[in-house]
DNA sequence: GGCTTTTGTCACCATACGGTGACATATACC
DNA sequence: GGTATATGTCACCGTATGGTGACAAAAGCC
């Protein structure tokens, strides 16, 4: 008869077994994807059994809170109070804040594949920066009113959605695409460019309405 | 002996099986996104047997392939060109041309639903739909600098790149949220705010490059 | 020492998936 | 009419998934 030999016990080590667990989880979204993490092959990735991860994190929903809280997946607003610094303007404020919000996002990778997969994958992660995401631009529109008062006949807060927007979507997109809208997207440099723009269209943005008719040079 | 009924079998027609599995995949793509796509649900949703799905279309990149070619996923550079109408300056233009690109994009609801799992979901529907997009704005790029010249000192493609990434996303996100950075974003009330930050933004990035240090008024 | 709890390992289950071979029969062609 | 082909139906296979119950043994507690 063939006795199956019985695996070598791991020591016994909660904290690390669900330390393991955890950054197994961010190592398969890096690689495969939000999409790809599922209890089994988390498990697998962690070297831990299937079980472990229902009985410590309830089930993948609360294994995703957990790694939602453990992660640092957003940068906060005195960083980015600091990031404007002494900018004399709101708009000159608002074109260093958004430089260092996309430096902030390449820097975190897993932060840009949530986002990636955020529209087809309302996982509990996702929600969870969500929830960072609105409370975060919140605070921060309340901290930039009282520093600089509010723009007037400007909307700041559309203005810095939809830039934000902009900026985020194509840095998720250049995980897997090179151009859009035939604009190269993938490198520090080629944002050189895309921000040059977007700094004139704050610019725009800010400048008082101008009477209509006057824009032939 | 319990003998098993056999199906009513169907009437041959293979010219009616094969857009029912098109049409199936369009309503998998709409009711429960692009990832949910698959052999079976597909043969399920069609109430065909999926060998066909196989013999007919290979295999499920194939049939992702033929849906592509048969649907209407974009609008048209004419259509486009139309809408621009007789806009007297090329920000005219870009403004009815955005305006017009959204209003279509909400027309299509499958293309939504696939640029939301674009970023995560690399199958050949994607990547024929995002040919078609480079395709179109490299078109329309070519369209415009004949009729209205190249602007000075702005970067056409760097801005309509940005304005149609941040629509584009904000209306793939719309599918499942309603507020994105403190904005509303799911009506088209809400997008009038919108476009109007964004009339200005064009206005900003089309302007002649103002001296530094003018802005303060 | 003896007992309970915690940690880890393993063997299962039902379900769903993509994929294939075998068969039945309506249709088209000679 | 007779035959080949196209269309449709069904029964499988191997694999993977999420989920659970049973057991072994280390650690903590009296």
């Amino acid at each position: 008869m063939v006795t199956k030999a019985r695996m070598q016990p791991k020591v016994r080590d909660r904290e690390k077994t669900e330390r393991a667990i955890l950054d197994a989880v961010g190592r398969i979204i890096l690689r495969d994807g939000l999409g790809a993490v599922g209890i089994n092959a988390v498990a697998r990735e962690a070297g831990a059994d299937k079980v472990l991860i229902y009985r410590y994190f309830g089930d993948l929903d609360g294994l995703y809170r957990a790694y939602a809280e453990a992660g640092d997946f957003w940068w906060s607003v005195e960083d980015m109070l600091e990031a404007a610094g002494d900018a004399p303007t709101l708009g000159a404020a608002l074109k260093a804040g958004l430089r260092h919000h996309a430096a902030e996002m390449r820097k975190r990778p897993v932060t840009l594949a949530v986002i990636a997969a955020e529209p087809a994958n309302r996982t509990a992660l996702v929600v969870a920066l969500e929830e960072v995401r609105e409370r975060r631009s919140l605070e921060l529109m309340k901290a930039v009113a009282d520093r600089y008062g509010a723009p007037e006949g400007a909307d700041l807060a559309a203005l810095t959605a939809l830039l934000a927007a902009a900026i985020d979507y194509l840095l998720a997109r250049a995980r897997t695409i090179r151009v859009y809208g035939g604009v190269e997207i993938k490198t520090e440099q080629n944002w050189e460019r895309l921000f040059a723009t977007i700094d004139a269209m704050i610019d725009g943005a800010l400048a008082p309405a101008r009477p209509k008719g006057r824009k032939r040079p």
